[in-house]
DNA sequence: TAATAATGACTGAACGGTCAGTCAGGAGGA
DNA sequence: TCCTCCTGACTGACCGTTCAGTCATTATTA
């Protein structure tokens, strides 16, 4: 693996093992094996070496969603796994969400953003895409728009996957895929 | 107002602009027109004051939710204004959630959620508390159980109000309402 | 005047970022 | 083949800054 790539695969770990700023720069090119010196030759700052790990984490998840997508199977099931795989994702994550109240350096919060958002739509845009494929297939309906509807279904899973966390109280994914299929009024899958 | 909660809402201030981080003490204390080592009169330290200000707005916000569940009007107008307000809520502190990656302090995690989870479940059990209201005077059936259904119906009502932040495309309250009362089965309201 | 409250200059620890120095390995010459 | 020189990726000690928390001093109140 390239000295690069390793960096953006440790500072990911760090950050979400402790935060943006409890994450030491040092700590981060010790997990990666290299000097801290080494981390300022591939990143211009602690900053942008964090935004870049975001990136590349939402890419790799969205590889994984693209998978899902481009399968060849019945159009319900294909959203249920997409979904799956996000509720999964999230309950993995569980220690980015620790906390209920978001403690980001503001002087961050719109680079993040900016930053973020287009990676983001990517995903959204998926679900979108399967929603109309299902719809077209007359396998659901819409029951807003595919973009409200997406925003909605994705609002629903990661309320299940963080219940515990933030609410005390565990909501499974099959739990939440029951609203879901009364929303789009779908009528079997397995 | 005394001198402790001044401070407090002082520091909600800035701790909800700036961040736990790049909050100093120091604008606390200023915002609230007395010098820093005031704050530790009142204060142990930063981490405790930040989780009391935490408190002290969930508490906030809890009291005027129980207005509202006391409130002698017609169930259905009841919920719907209990998420109203919860909507607003979350749109007015958008800047909280400007980012969607969590970057609280790891080792502050658990503690935030040990103090604010009593708190947090106040809100849930006030929404519960209506929604078996509702199912008793028939005015809509529970989808799942209470327990369950305020979690989703919180995750709803959560995703579009920060849909703007996070997907790049603004849900209204109306909208989201109308995927809540084909949950409930809810057939009028206002 | 005594007690209590408030102040803000100061301290020490933490950490991001720098840069002079190291050294493995490649190129070139004998 | 062996030796020398060169390159640049990598290192890590160091610097400068920031800021939480302290405490001797001052102000206020009873």
């Amino acid at each position: 693996m390239d000295v690069k790539e390793k960096i953006l695969k440790s500072a990911l770990e760090v950050f979400i093992n402790k935060g943006y700023y409890n994450a030491r720069v040092e700590d981060i090119a010790e997990k990666a094996g290299i000097a801290k010196g080494t981390v300022y030759i591939y990143f211009k700052d602690k900053k942008s070496l964090f935004l870049s790990s975001i990136e590349y984490e939402i890419e790799r998840f969205y590889s994984e969603l693209e998978k899902i997508i481009c399968e060849d199977i019945e159009v319900e099931n294909k959203l249920k796994k997409l979904l799956k795989l996000t509720y999964d994702n999230l309950s993995k994550r569980k220690k980015y969400f620790e906390s209920a109240i978001r403690l980001w350096p503001g002087e961050l919060g719109e680079e993040i953003i900016k930053t973020i958002l287009p990676h983001v739509k990517k995903i959204t845009g998926g679900i979108e895409k399967v929603l109309k494929e299902g719809e077209k297939k007359g396998k659901f309906r819409f029951f807003d728009s595919p973009s409200s509807d997406s925003v909605i279904l994705l609002g629903i899973v990661r309320s299940a996957a963080m219940s515990e966390v933030f609410f005390g109280k565990k909501v499974s994914f099959e739990r939440a895929w029951k609203y879901i299929k009364e929303i789009l009024k779908i009528k079997k899958e397995e």
